[in-house]
DNA sequence: TTCATATTCAAGAGATTTATTGAACAAAGG
DNA sequence: CCTTTGTTCAATAAATCTCTTGAATATGAA
């Protein structure tokens, strides 16, 4: 009955789905996801990302230690402290098709995007528009990331503006130019928030929907310069 | 103590990554991980990927149902049968992503592979030396897949060669021909025992790394004729 | 109507995952 | 040496997930 599937091949095949069933398993938790993404922007330590994502530093410990041992993060211990990365941009392009599942499929997660972006202006949502606004010398590129995440790579001739800063009035800018602005990736705020401030001030700001993992993805390098 | 997160912001981002674990956790199942690769091909019913993957009929309706939830399959009932298939290309990518990772990090999934592949040849990876072999008229495309996924849609005049109708040699090929052929994706083994069985017969046979759903992926048609 | 088929539902035992707790360890400074 | 700091380990109760079982539903055929 039923075309007979080789018993060995079966086996086979509960292998690979088990293995490949690790890694959804270490990020189909709420909080390990959170620290992924925190991850994938720069090195951090323990006590840095349990603060951030409000868990306690044993939590966060175990958490970290989940994703390791599938190969999400990796470590690097420098004294006491252990900072923790993604291994690699092919985990970015995971939890990309991830929110892209999650927006496209999931009414739920649509619904809390929707209530909290609100009806947020797209940006622009591809490189080539980028590069084409980027070209006009009246452009400006700014990055809207903490200092320390544009300190660890940012998109070449962006100039920095984190949100104290900006918010502060630390960061002034010509009022001459037109700004585009970009933070983390397409799901991330800060950029839309430092559109706000500046359209606030009277400055002529632009949301750009991709971010530095984004970037590299299409197979382009950081700057550090700058 | 630390830069002061808002507590609403907190809030916020607590319902967005439940929200978005909820896909991982419906795919962190080895089995459900199957049924969905299964139901990527085309549409099938309850029993039919339940005998497939060897689960109970119960149990696989059931896995089914998690999958559905989350918007990763979606069903269309016929009568007394349940067609399930994946919603979109987006959930092909996903996975895709996913095995991209596992093999990238996780050594156990990498040995699994490595153990039961051997050390196959590579085949052919990207669309532009394959559309660039294509063009000799001297090279035909195969299509090693079941009857009845390649009804479904195949590429472009590729010609159906199942692996039991090449083993019982019910197809027979011209030998004066060079042969790529390809199977569902660089993770199915379909092309590799074609190309196993064809050379063994003293064709010239190459594995294309590729599928239907890459195909799609890269924004083209399948085709449904011939 | 009755029967067979395809699927879904509901409940429960057993296994796994999670957050918490307090202890343990290891590096650096005094 | 002792103390502090950052991290990890180990144990536990609570919550969740998994598979099986047997019943329930719903369609189509006789």
């Amino acid at each position: 009955m039923k075309t007979g599937t080789p018993r060995a091949k079966r086996r086979f095949k509960d292998d690979v789905y088990a293995a490949l069933a690790r890694v959804p398993a270490a990020i189909a938790n709420p909080h390990r996801l959170e620290l992924l993404e925190l991850l994938g922007q720069r090195p951090r330590t323990v006590a840095d990302v349990a603060g951030e994502a409000g868990l306690s530093i044993a939590n966060a410990s175990q958490h970290l230690q989940v994703l390791a041992k599938c190969g999400l993060v990796e470590v690097e211990r420098h004294g006491t402290f252990a900072f923790y990365r993604t291994t690699s941009v092919t985990v970015y392009r995971l939890l990309q098709s991830l929110h892209e599942v999650a927006n496209q499929h999931d009414r739920a997660i649509a619904e809390v995007f929707a209530k909290h972006l609100g009806d947020r202006d797209r940006g622009i949502e591809d490189w080539e528009k980028a590069r084409a606004l980027m070209r006009d010398p009246r452009v400006a590129l700014l990055d809207a990331r903490p200092a320390e995440e544009y300190a660890a790579g940012h998109l070449p001739k962006a100039i920095n503006a984190p949100l104290e800063g900006l918010r502060s009035g630390k960061v002034s800018l010509p009022r001459s130019k037109r700004y585009i602005v970009y933070c983390r990736g397409p799901f991330c705020t800060f950029a839309d928030d430092a559109v706000a401030i500046l359209r606030e001030r009277g400055f002529d700001a632009t949301r750009l929907d991709l971010g530095p993992l984004e970037w590299q993805a299409a197979g382009r390098q950081l700057s550090n310069v700058g």
